[in-house]
DNA sequence: CTTTATGCAAAGTTTTTGCAGATCA
DNA sequence: TGATCTGCAAAAACTTTGCATAAAG
């Protein structure tokens, strides 16, 4: 978590761009919400705990973070934007269940291997990627 | 393309749902669309052709052709959903440029074979997958 | 004929934008 | 101090829904 407001700060100083308090609270509050989370599950959270955040600055700040490499986003059931942290994460994809909406996470560093010799094939300078399947979990097909 | 209406049609009969003109009209425009298209891509060139199928009933065919395994929603940048056609197409992954939006597809089938290997350890019937990347394409790195 | 589908328009959601005042560097 | 940020509210963008009519099976 420090480090991700490093990386904030050291992407914003050679634009000329600021750390605010506002920014500081919405990075330090994702990191108690779960994996994976909506704008509205930070406003939420940002409520209970008396911050009066606009929702306009949350859409500000993800676009912030998402350049800055500290969020992602990930997960499209419908129509919401789900975002996931970066940093301090290695690689994982997403197993959604249709049924009951349960993520998994898995690792497989051979999928990673592949996609950077797809990367040099391509001359492809990648900035971030996502392997997700949708189908059902274990227990919801029974 | 025959083939999508096939298998619709398939999906529809035994559900006591309708294969409607219009649903014949979507599928087949669906067809002359690039690889990835959006709602109102579709919408554009229903008009061209001078059909008057509804934008509500374009949103509501999306969601049974999704169900049917026709459509794949994929590469969210903003806040549209796109989709591309799921049959008569081998798995692929795309590279989607952040800067000119060219979406590069490619093919691993290794990764098909690790992804396989995923839904086994975690007993996960997949629906469908997808595997994608954002970075810059070569052209734009210049 | 019964049930599902369509078009239209209105409503619903989520996200973006304009602006004046506040605040960081 | 000057440029960026924030909150607010209004607007925009996209999708869904209700209802009367039309049409498929």
């Amino acid at each position: 978590m420090k480090d991700s407001i490093t990386v904030l700060k050291e992407y914003l100083r050679p634009r000329g761009l600021k750390f605010t308090p506002e920014r500081e609270t919405i990075i330090k509050t994702i990191f108690s919400l779960g994996k994976h989370f909506e704008a509205d599950d930070l406003l939420v959270k940002l409520r209970q705990r008396k911050s009066k955040i606009a929702k306009a600055s949350i859409y500000r700040t993800f676009k912030l973070l998402v350049g800055a490499g500290i969020l992602r986003p990930v997960i499209f059931t419908d129509r919401h934007l789900h975002y996931e942290q970066v940093i301090g994460k290695k690689h994982h994809g997403h197993l959604v269940c249709l049924k009951c909406g349960r993520v998994i996470e898995f690792s497989r560093p051979k999928i990673l291997k592949e996609l950077n010799k797809v990367y040099r094939e391509y001359h492809f300078k990648e900035f971030d990627h996502k392997v997700e399947a949708t189908g059902y979990c274990h227990q919801c097909q029974k």
